[in-house]
DNA sequence: AAGAATGAAAC
DNA sequence: GTTTCATTCTT
């Protein structure tokens, strides 16, 4: 039996548990599953099945074992049936304002605390029964009822629970821009250059989860309502697992780029961990170059800065390859084309090397936000031969040279142009390249600007964008996209719009759909 | 400076 | 298997 309560759009208060009613699983129907989860006092509604089809929108639970279930939302007005179909309507942000608890959890467990699934808290463990040499006979105590340990941290007891991913739980939140990370993965060399030089020293990439829970990082804060960003990590790592594969694969994609690119904009690098990270726990001590970063454009300030040490024995000028199923390899065009980093880097950095053209660089996604224009009202795939081209779930999302370029696809120029902002910061070879093929952004604006908005079209809808990522029935094809924004495919109620991809796993065979449909 | 999350990469 | 570090900014 699962217990819980409504709260029927009803801003938390510290009297919220008087407000709620108690509902149970038969109740709710089938949307009212709840989500097996670490945290805190509730931890008696785990083990619920999960519908397979259908997640379960709008519910939230609070540590605390209430629960806001779409029901009403009698703040908004908005109906919200216990059918799943229904987006999550949770627009009054006092809606999922996290609980401020005045009144302890259950007594039973007094000792259980929050925790992460990461932590090795044994905060909740029974206190041990020291015995120290100035141990005296004592009289056996009743157990003593345990003070809470200090309430653990107070942020764990305000981060909302969730059973439905970001994607969908802030589609409403259209006002704030999901962050362009295509964009951001595809940012040039230069700029990568630059934040090396800022930072003093080199970055690693982004992961796909970092990506996600900085594209959402803005819409997590809105709709939790709250500034702290352990709550926004909370929360996107609540998120993460629940997002549809269409999802998660986009990220993992943007990761791999992000890591290819990164590799080209600091060709020696590797990662070193700080091994001996003694007791100041994060001391972050920097990232070494290899003896091939000399040649890099930021190697000189590094030095100058004495920020970055060379470690003997991390100059080995081994690539450290993932073991990403993608292969890296297969990003980067086969041919006459061929980047002067491919020719000289079989396998390792060429001292000395400086930039390549950063147009052998960049792996332009095929879908970009500014191929998108806004007053664009079909959707449709474009099939695009791609000769001459090794073919990879990657290279499928990458627009390698030879891929259209978005000046071509982008309606002209009520977006702005990528690179117009900052050309004047860019080198001439990348001005060079700006020119011809250039990538999928240009400036420092670029990705977190306008595009923004068309970015959001596809995912602040519902959060799925018609990547071409994972295996493709036909590797000869490339979709690329013109996704447009439309307000009333964000609006529709029923979160299903023309872009959800989610009960078609198989982006093959999705392909194959739009290709059928585009000849028809 | 710690802390939240997940994942890549290095041990 | 364990540890570090990517991001972000409040606490």
């Amino acid at each position: 039996m699962v217990t819980g309560t409504i709260n029927g759009g009803l801003p938390p208060s510290p009297q919220q548990s008087t407000h709620s009613e108690q509902f149970t699983q038969s109740q709710l129907g089938p949307c009212a599953i709840l989500q097996q989860h670490t945290y805190g006092h509730n931890e008696h509604f785990g083990n619920q099945v999960m519908h397979p089809e259908i997640p379960a929108h709008g519910m939230m639970f609070h540590p605390d074992g209430t629960a806001a279930f779409d029901g009403y939302d009698s703040f908004n007005g908005y109906h919200v049936s216990n059918n799943c179909s229904q987006m999550l309507t949770m627009h009054d942000p006092a809606f999922v304002r996290p609980v401020q608890m005045t009144t302890p959890p259950p007594a039973a467990d007094e000792g259980i605390m929050a925790r992460s699934e990461r932590s090795t808290a044994s905060l909740g463990s029974p206190l041990p029964i020291r015995k120290t040499v100035s141990d005296k006979p004592r009289v056996i105590r009743p157990p003593r009822t345990r003070r809470r340990p200090k309430q653990e941290k107070p942020d764990k007891s305000s981060s909302p629970v969730i059973s439905a991913p970001l994607s969908q739980l802030t589609a409403h939140l259209t006002h704030i821009p999901v962050k362009d990370m295509e964009a951001w993965v595809n940012r040039p060399a230069d700029v990568r250059h630059k934040e090396a030089q800022k930072a003093g020293r080199i970055g690693r990439p982004m992961n796909s989860f970092m990506l996600y829970r900085s594209a959402y990082a803005d819409r997590t804060k809105e709709w939790c309502s709250q500034n702290n960003h352990q709550v926004v990590s909370r929360v996107s790592g609540q998120s993460w697992p629940l997002e549809p594969p269409e999802v998660r694969e986009k990220f993992e994609l943007f990761a791999v780029l992000e890591r290819d690119n990164h590799q080209k904009a600091h060709p020696g690098y590797k990662f070193t961990p700080n091994k001996n990270q003694t007791p100041p726990k994060k001391k972050r001590f920097l990232e070494e170059r290899e003896p091939s970063d000399l040649g890099d454009p930021d190697y000189d300030l590094h030095s100058m800065q004495g920020r970055k040490r060379a470690r003997s024995g991390d100059c080995d000028s081994s690539y450290s390859r993932g073991s990403t199923p993608y292969d890296r390899d297969s990003l980067r065009p086969t041919g006459s084309n061929r980047s002067s980093w491919q020719m000289n880097n079989p396998g390792r950095p060429i001292a000395g090397i400086l930039s390549p053209p950063e147009h052998m660089h960049y792996l332009q996604p095929s879908v970009h936000p500014s191929m998108m224009g806004p007053n664009v009202e079909d959707v449709r795939f474009r099939k695009m031969g791609l000769p001459g081209f090794q073919y990879s779930p990657s290279t499928m999302l990458s627009g390698l040279p030879g891929a259209v370029h978005h000046e071509l696809l982008q309606p002209p120029s009520n977006v702005t142009t990528p690179g117009q902002s900052d050309d004047s910061q860019l080198d001439p070879q990348l001005l060079a390249f700006d020119n011809g093929i250039r990538g999928t952004e240009g400036g420092n604006g670029a990705y977190n600007c306008s595009q923004y908005t068309l970015w959001q079209a596809d995912s602040g809808a519902n959060g799925y964008f018609p990547l071409s990522t994972g295996v493709t029935s036909n590797p000869q094809q490339q979709y690329t996209v013109d996704a447009p924004y439309h307000p009333s495919v964000q609006a529709l109620p029923d979160g299903h719009e023309i872009w959800d991809l989610s009960h078609g796993s198989n982006i093959g065979e999705v392909g194959k759909d739009f290709d059928q449909w585009i000849d028809t």
